[in-house]
DNA sequence: GCATGTGAATGCATTCACAGCG
DNA sequence: CGCTGTGAATGCATTCACATGC
């Protein structure tokens, strides 16, 4: 398994549901938004909309966390902030290492998101010793030998991965036996991992997989409803112009030779 | 609403699970491998330990698409790599425009799982006017001004939101206003979109929350069960030693002014 | 009165287990 | 005989609707 879930019945200690958990982030984004604006109660419903969620499901996640708001007012925007922080693990400070140093991976170094919220970039790591002590985001390139010694040092226990993808499984490994029990992964690898760690995929290549799959049925049932959208149509014709073959079924996995692009690797 | 779900019943036509849909890329990269190493057949446990889930699930999202396998034997590599392509809409074209060359658009510009499985780069859009010509991945930015000549020329319906949040519901609304229909963000928002607009989003601050709240949850449970994990003893205390404060709680939400990142936004 | 908090109802997704077929 | 394909069973997540308490 690699499927970035603990399997265990996760010690009947207070069970958070992994759909609250997901969304936790969401409010606490909303909710500091909030914070700025010096607002200082908000109701179910207004947080709801500020989220992108509705109102029930709201508050059933709140209720798991216990009974923090007033009836007939709302909930207090600072202690929710506080409390959802809390929950999250955001009041402490989270070392973390980003393996990987192409476009992506500086990409990753540059995030804002990562400095606020607790996370730190503790290290940024590459195979390259050409990249050996080049700064990106201030911050020196390490190579990949000093790995396990980053680690422990820092006391790192969570790693990102963007390294191309041949390289993933090993880099994992490697990050793991040096004690990091939660992995972020870019690369577009299944990643196999002992009980106890885990890890989350981001997948660009998916996600825009999903998205055709949707576009490809709102085209089909126009087409069946006899709508024309200029969009789509030029779309296909352009499509069939620049294709030469008709039904296209091996434009599916040719690309060239691997090792060229730098951070990040075919589908 | 923005939940990147289209809220309607989905005209009966033949009901794929969404969870199914998220899956069918995996499968279909996992596939891919089989037929570059010249597998001819596989069956669902082999198929399914490469893709990183179980084969009773396999079988199952498989039987929506039909009965593409054979009893006592299993599935036809080639065969079953169509047909999956063909049901996400990958045996067809997809230009899609990045808007927002910072660090992670150059970064997305030049990830070669775009390039492959039929989606294609149409066109780099940026709005500082500096940017304007230069080439990323090969491709010269454009101006935003140029954003709906571009999407009507090129018939595009997927966009990619690679710009700083503040920015993100404005170029989307432009760019849905044009003719987009499906829409990757990247940027830490919501946005709201009308209906038949399908939203995915990345979210990597998002995804780091949720790594917190496990690795926690695993110290927490560690630290019940009078285990000492160094990894764990050594970060706790270099973030004591780092972090001046007790509990921390103010650390959340101050990174100073925003527009200072490239392309992506605090949190 | 009004918005929270929550049992009960519904709807998806996963898993089980085996009938069916090559 | 082995592996697919799938009804039936289970388990989660979402939604409904209202009792509860400020």
């Amino acid at each position: 398994m690699a499927t970035g879930r603990t399997h265990r019945p996760a010690t009947r200690s207070r069970g958070i549901p992994e759909a609250t958990v997901a969304r936790l982030p969401l409010y606490l984004r909303a909710l500091t938004a909030l914070s700025e604006r010096s607002v200082p109660t908000v109701s179910s419903e207004e947080l709801a909309a500020a989220a992108g969620v509705n109102s029930a499901k709201l508050r059933k996640d709140f209720s798991y966390l216990g009974s923090y708001g007033t009836r007939g007012v709302g909930y207090d925007v600072e202690y929710l902030v506080y409390q959802i922080s809390r929950e999250l693990g955001l009041t402490q400070d989270w070392p973390v290492v980003i393996v990987g140093i192409g476009n992506l991976g500086a990409a990753l170094a540059n995030y804002g998101g990562f400095a606020s919220r607790g996370f730190r970039v503790a290290a940024l790591i590459d195979a390259d010793p050409a990249m050996a002590g080049k700064p990106v985001a201030g911050i020196p390139v390490q190579h990949t030998d000093e790995l396990e010694k980053i680690i422990q040092d820092e006391g790192v226990s969570i790693g990102v991965i963007a390294t191309p993808a041949g390289a993933a499984q090993q880099v994992c490994e490697r990050l793991v036996a040096a004690g990091v029990t939660s992995i972020l992964n870019f690369a577009p690898t299944v990643l196999s991992v002992p009980d106890g760690v885990d890890v989350r995929k981001v997948d660009l290549s998916i996600e825009l997989q999903i998205l055709a799959f949707h576009e490809q049925r709102k085209a089909g049932e126009l087409a069946a409803a006899g709508t024309v959208v200029p969009a789509v149509a030029a779309r296909q014709e352009s499509a069939a112009a620049r294709r030469g073959t008709a039904a296209g079924q091996e434009s599916v996995a040719d690309q060239g030779p691997d090792g060229d692009v730098p951070a990040v690797m075919p589908t």
